[in-house]
DNA sequence: CGCGACGTTGATTTGCCTCAACGATTGTGG
DNA sequence: CCACAATCGTTGAGGCAAATCAACGTCGCG
């Protein structure tokens, strides 16, 4: 059988892949043919703190994996301001979901936010994947339940939360992912801006 | 064969189920029997407005398609503000996601908005369909991703537009929908009250 | 070691909320 | 079919949470 991708297997060991079929046996327990399979889809790839996986205009071809290090997925509005969707720290998975999912121009960057490894599979393998393998599929319609779950918890938080509350909200539920991050994501991310939550975490609002 | 609920061809025709029919079309073409296992799993319902389908407290054991009607899910914060989290029409999908898909209590109420007739699968048996079949796992993993490109959308949305634009963004996208909404509940899905958004819908918000 | 990116702080502004009052419309019981 | 209440939308006055603007300290890195 020919292969063009350099098997992921022949050139990393398995317990550094540990992290990732960890994370895919938490959703299903795969046979060991469609595990296989699974794994030689995916390639790995060492990115620079500041590289772009994704950026605006063009198509988010693949979905990441973090094996090690920090993504950011952000954009830009009109008026020069940038909004984080969403953080990747080891064992997230990250891309500009409607780009991929649909294989439309993205409108997000993804950027590392430190040195960092990553696995990552293009949309046409995944493709074939699902329609190849019942396994694969029910693995990638969980991921999708994931991603939507939480995302609908992130719109519920933002309607119901002040910016205290979604702050205190976020270091509560991810604290190692809130210490390794420049403030000026997370307050993006909060949709604040760097000054309120530099004024937020040392508590010079005051309650009257 | 036994069969306790009534199967839902025996009480309705095929030209009433063609919008549900024509909607998973869309995602995928099913196989006459995977179609007709579909069609048998789930049970149509008449709902009077105001009635709740979803209640926090209580676990949503249904998915929901709504032929006729509509219906908003929403949920009250501990200022007893109420925020709608989604609407829904004909031809479109409801529940609470994050109660049904983890089958946890819910927090949103689901109710509709005028007497309407929906749909609805319950968990245990969306469960077993994707089970047994592949085709069917497939057309659940698109609805899965649909909602979460919807979500991410939501929420780039809010992060990025002001109230005013907000609410121009959905009179364009769904204008239908937004006709047929009481003020409050669209109100309270832009985010905004619904005092402010009257002024927007008067101009009362001066430009200068 | 110098410069640019990052974080902090205070003064001021603003987008949207709160509260209150009032019409219009809808629903309901007598 | 009417009376009355409840719900809904509108308008204006005033208030507040968070943004904006500006200035400055600091740190990391090229």
């Amino acid at each position: 059988m020919l292969v063009f991708l350099p098997r992921i297997l022949d050139i990393c060991g398995m317990e550094e892949l540990s992290p990732f079929i960890e994370n895919v046996s938490q959703k299903i327990k795969l046979d060991p043919e469609n595990l296989d399979r699974l794994l030689a889809a995916f390639s790995m790839v060492k990115v620079k703190k500041k590289q772009f996986l994704i950026q605006p205009g063009f198509v988010a071809k693949q979905r990441i994996y973090v094996l090690k290090g920090a993504f950011r997925s952000y954009l830009i509005d009109d008026k020069g301001n940038d909004h984080t969707i969403q953080f990747a720290i080891e064992d997230w998975w990250i891309s500009d979901y409607n780009s991929y999912i649909y294989q439309k121009p993205a409108t997000q960057f993804v950027v590392a936010l430190e040195d960092s490894v990553v696995m990552q599979i293009d949309y046409r393998s995944e493709q074939e994947l699902k329609a190849s393998s019942h396994q694969l599929e029910t693995l990638f319609r969980m991921m999708a339940e994931k991603s939507a779950a939480f995302y609908a918890r992130r719109i519920t938080s933002n309607l119901t939360q002040n910016a205290e509350q979604r702050y205190t909200e976020f270091v509560g539920k991810f604290p190692d992912v809130a210490q390794r991050l420049p403030q000026y994501a997370l307050a993006s991310y909060l949709n604040m801006t760097r000054e309120f939550l530099s004024k937020i975490r040392h508590d010079k609002v005051k309650k009257r």
